[in-house]
DNA sequence: TCATTCGCACAACAACTGTTATGACTAACC
DNA sequence: GGTTAGTCATAACAGTTGTTGTGCGAATGA
């Protein structure tokens, strides 16, 4: 009973670590308890110990994967003077990690449009990071290196551009490869631009 | 055995609308023959009958429904002077049926993503969907309406917009009403064109 | 050292999956 | 009108699913 919470936890980041690898390689439509214990290297009595049903260990997984992309995203200072590239560009799966968290994200896509909880859940995330496009945007407005705007709408507008990059990149690595992506972001940048 | 092709076609297409129906309301995870077979009035029987396997039942039915999105597309003739507007104007979720048919596509992401014969179908479609946004391209930058610029690259930047954006109007219909969708498209073509 | 709690493997459960086999009913043909 | 071929409901199949219980070993605390 003197154990530590925190051996807890890392149970639980382990079995959700697990999920991300079954979920990398198979989907939604392949994620079993027994597929995620095999995984761990662990039986479903070891997941069915820590988390009380299947929908609670996804939920956690996921919450965990966003924190651990929300954290590898605020790498750089707000007030950077491209703030909003960097911001942008870490959505992309310019790295093998990063194609691998977009693959689920995308995954998660299917089960999410059918549940109305995690349909909201969705919804509030990208509302939350539009939200904060929206401010580097306006940010950018006052130093004057955008085009005048809606900060709301050019927000949304870079939003619907990555993510759909990002799709698209999924699909065709070889169409997209990282240097692409990045150009091809650089230059929807450029028609923002006030220069 | 007089009995005319078309009946059996038909069968066929009633059951692939049963499916759209089944995977608008549960997506993927929820398509079970049984479900299909009870939103068709029908029993398990009668697609066994007509598909020899589930995933033959799928892909006809996803077929189907490119098919039938395809024809809605060619609405307007190609020399339109806003046939590239047009084009994309097809993708996004104005309309219900077309909310219908985007979540169905957003959802097989999933299970196309795990799947690379799946994943490579999707990706020629994507491609063949550039290809046709590149000549629209290319038609308009000749006239003198767009920038210069890579017309290919100018397509995956247009593709990307329109992909991403019915990814958020899907989460967040009321953010993003028909209304909104089409003016985020028309800011994002002024920033095209080279007036 | 003994008692107790925790961690988790193991096995079993009922529910559900895609698929198959069977046969009743109907329509078409000679 | 008897035969045949197509249509599909019914029922059963083996396999897989999430979940639940049981129990054994190890760590903990008295």
């Amino acid at each position: 009973m003197t154990r530590t919470k925190g051996d807890h936890e890392a149970r639980r980041r382990d079995a959700s670590e697990a999920v991300w690898r079954v979920l990398d390689a198979h989907g939604f439509g392949g994620l079993t308890l027994r597929a995620v214990a095999a995984e761990l290297g662990a039986t479903t009595g070891l997941l069915t110990h820590y988390f009380p049903t299947k929908r609670d260990l996804v939920a956690h997984a996921l919450d965990l994967l966003e924190q651990r992309t929300n954290g590898r995203t605020r790498r750089v200072a707000d007030d950077d003077r491209s703030a909003l590239r960097v911001a942008l560009l870490d959505v992309l799966p310019l790295t093998a990690e990063a194609a691998t968290s977009n693959r689920i994200w995308v995954s998660s896509w299917d089960p999410a449009l059918a549940d109305p909880g995690l349909s909201h859940d969705h919804a509030r995330r990208y509302a939350r990071s539009r939200d904060t496009l929206r401010d580097l945007v306006a940010a950018a407005q006052q130093r004057g290196e955008l085009v005048a705007g809606d900060p709301a709408d050019i927000a949304a507008g870079a939003q619907s551009f990555v993510l759909g990059l990002v799709v698209q990149a999924l699909f065709e690595p070889r169409a997209f490869p990282p240097r692409r992506q990045v150009a091809l972001l650089d230059a929807y940048l450029a028609t923002l631009s006030s220069a």
